[in-house]
DNA sequence: CATGAATGAGACTTCATTCAT
DNA sequence: AATGAATGAAGTCTCATTCAT
């Protein structure tokens, strides 16, 4: 029996699972059994479980860059846009059961052989940085000054996802969003 | 040929190895192996991998929180202390490869079944957060503001250890430093 | 994009790849990819990787009777025309890199299930011994006596190639020449 | 339900399975189900495979060299010797159902990755072809006449069984002993 | 005739844990 | 208290082959 668009079956159920159980939580036998594939059609489109958590990374990257586009392109002032963005954060959470960040969690383990994962992290990251300071830029005169608040609101950031995660509570965002709003309304 | 102290060589072995490679990065049997112990001589002190990971975190917070009474103990403004927190935190980053927090990389891991590891990290989290809290209300007279910082502060070290290890570098430490040493001077 | 010759192309990739490292040791999977063809295509002409190794024995026997029709056709005495014989093989062999004979390599699999490879083996080593007789004649006019010293000759041949791949070295060649040599020189 | 001596087991096992259908016509799970024995139980006493393989092929010359010595040590002349040697080659041959030798089956794999069972092959090579000069020197008083016959010895056995094997018929052994008897009665 | 996607079966290896001594 | 042998389950990956287009 063969079924068609084993290739995306695969990448949604895999992101599904990376994502709540985190990458070394989920082997290749649950993705493929849950993706209704067979253990050969997954590495005829993947080489490896790592170049699937690439995929994985990437298309997460692809949705959260289409959310910070809208973010950044619609009304508001600085303040207010980064208010947004953690209150979006926060539903998130929340809804995902307190699963944090995925790249975060996917950098927390030691993936220090595969290049490509580390890649992944390190583009979206560099990525957020860079929205933070776009942000900051419109509430801040200084191009340096910006560039410290925006990195400033980027650590603010994940510190509040991780440990939203540990304790399970969103507190943390809460407390990051009153701070990132403090900053940019000086 | 019995050796002694068999369970603090285990201690002291996987707490070399889950920091560097994280807890579901490192086998039971590396473990033993380097340790020089026998299978079920690990299993006589440890009823599980899960209760040796409780261990290892137990013992690292006791360093933890050795380190930070000393800090808080010492002379020096808040500010200071702050400061020399985040310091500190920049050199054992450095030091460790850029390991991170051995708390939120455990946390990272969806580790929902072991109720044991989650009190452990919850324990230390709560402490540091009550340390930071401490810090600032000795700069801070208003205790809900003093609070607020202080939580502040918790988060931003925490996103500063967790983009550092992402992006192996050291400026979220620094970033977060003088976004906390601005809150305490303010 | 159609390529041409994809049957050609395929026998030659795989009777490279099978002479190096065996029948056993390579996959359609890397005959296809360095053949450039699709999969299918290749079962298109080969219904099966048995019936590929069934081509590359008949193709290598070829060139086999090809060289001792030369040989046994050409000027020469019956120890000359061994001694040229053994001396190919020599070089053949460190050409190669001590692969050996291709055909006993096969046989030395349990490829009992399949009926045309060992039918592909069993000529070779048939003609191969038909014309070791022949050459024996040459030098000898019993009839009986010839056929030994031919099916001798055979034997110290496949003793050689098969030890000087097992050493790696050439010696079992040389001593193999030697002893062909004194059976027609007597 | 737990059973001792499973090291044994597998030796033994692997012994016959992979004499008869040779080192890559083998795998793991049959070796393991037929010894019956759990597959971490294998890992436990051998390290790979290809470590199985290497124990194997050293008890195979252990009980090679025993008959081998029995054989030089008993009575008889150079060439009765080295008959019976062929006799003896010639029944196991037929009992086994003509699978030849197992060091010159496993190295006709390309099993280049492996220098230890290389080393095995040579082992026992080098010891094989030593027994044989042996047996020449007791019918030739010339040193390098007798290492030279010795060789000759050599190649010839490799090759009767080589071809025996690929033919499935007894005459290379009995061509390969008449040729043996002819250079040490000379 | 050519193709890329899909497949069942099996490859080798490691996991955390428990048993009998 | 200490041990080496044994274990079931699961790990990632490859095999030769076939399907639908």
């Amino acid at each position: 029996m063969k079924k068609p668009n084993a290739k995306e079956r695969i990448l949604e159920t895999a992101a599904g699972l990376f994502f709540q159980r985190g990458y070394s939580g989920v082997g290749i036998n649950e993705i493929i059994e849950k993706a209704g594939t067979a253990k050969a059609s997954f590495y005829q489109h993947y080489p490896s479980k790592e170049s699937l958590c690439e995929a994985w990374l990437k298309s997460v990257h692809e949705k959260s860059e289409a959310f910070a586009e809208t973010l950044l392109g619609g009304p508001g002032s600085a303040s207010e846009k980064a208010a947004a963005y953690f209150e979006h954060l926060e539903r998130l959470l929340v809804e995902s059961g307190y699963r944090g960040c995925p790249y975060s969690n996917t950098g927390a383990l030691s993936v220090e052989k595969s290049p490509g994962i580390c890649r992944q992290i390190r583009l979206h990251k560099e990525s957020t940085r860079r929205r933070f300071r776009q942000i900051a830029a419109l509430a801040i005169a200084d191009p340096a000054e910006a560039e410290l608040v925006g990195d400033t609101l980027f650590v603010l950031q994940s510190g509040a996802m991780g440990e939203a995660q540990n304790l399970r509570e969103t507190w943390p965002v809460e407390v990051a969003r009153r701070a990132a709003v403090a900053l940019l309304e000086r």
